[in-house]
DNA sequence: GTAATTTCTAAACCTAACTTGAGGTCAAGG
DNA sequence: CCTTGACCTCAAGTTAGGTTTAGAAATTAC
């Protein structure tokens, strides 16, 4: 029983369809930390491959590289996260993800009431007039949108 | 009852919330066609907020503005859209719309089932081993996210 | 042991979606 | 008339999220 050594960079590519250049790019922004053997050369846990599979997901949901490095802060540094650790983390993130649905499916409704009533020429239209009826919102029809939540400061 | 001769960028920035320099840019790519008035000032219709709010939902939905020109393709460039030019193009979207949701929801189940069965270090997790369960959909866990339709071959 | 891959670093480059700046014009108020 | 503020164009700068390139060192395959 050898002592475990890592997988190398191109191995979690390969897993991934990540590109060899972008979880370096990942390493550099904070989002992985791989060790180094005697060559230089990084070592991964296998175990990383969830790691960055959640990168890609949070991604595609609209989240930014620092955003999700918040949410991975919940993950422990020193050994391969544990069920319980993914458990912790995913929920956080469900709560943004439900966060995004309702978004979306508000947005819907309105598309969908305003399609129907044939009120979008009219002051009373969600989609109408969007600084008026949300000032105190920012502006824009961002009230339609949600805020960015801010995942920095997650636990 | 003098002729109507539009509003002015400003007008609209402000009641959109976008940049004046945001609107130009639009311009630019395509997505809003202004006249000039003749000391050569843009001049927009009134019914360009909803234009320009709904550039600003597509987007923050995720739409390049290259895919929302497509959308927009859809309405009349001489006149004022009617409430029924709106609802032909939002139809269009909403599928697309319809398609996002749907990608996120899949995404929370199977986030649920994970947390649950605290199955995420085991071969069968659908947030484990991407490019093996799901190497015919393209790479990494795409197969959860829901492939990018192209919007611009929109009719 | 040698050849072919892979990996390394650092810096330059890339696209999308804007913003900023320079230098100048236009329109309204006093 | 003069000032002020909104507007104009065009070019360059900015940020996010990477990719590409070059030259060198390490690893793997035969």
């Amino acid at each position: 029983m050898v002592a475990f050594s890592g997988v190398s960079i191109g191995y979690l590519a390969d897993r991934t369809g990540l590109a060899v250049s972008a979880i370096r790019y990942y390493e550099a922004q904070g989002l992985i930390t791989p060790w180094r053997n005697s060559g230089g050369q990084r070592r991964f846990h296998r175990a990383d491959i969830r790691r960055l599979s959640f990168i890609m997901i949070a991604q595609q949901i609209g989240f930014s590289l620092p955003q999700i490095r918040g949410f991975l802060k919940a993950l422990p540094g020193g050994r391969t996260p544990t069920p319980e650790d993914w458990a912790k983390i995913s929920e956080g993130f469900r709560d943004h993800l439900d966060q995004r649905i309702e978004t979306l499916q508000q947005l819907r409704e309105n598309l969908d009431g305003c399609i129907g009533c044939g009120c979008l020429s009219l002051p009373k239209c969600a989609l109408y007039n969007p600084k008026d009826r949300a000032a105190q919102k920012g502006q824009g029809p961002r009230y339609l949108m949600g805020d960015h939540a801010e995942a920095e400061n997650h636990s």
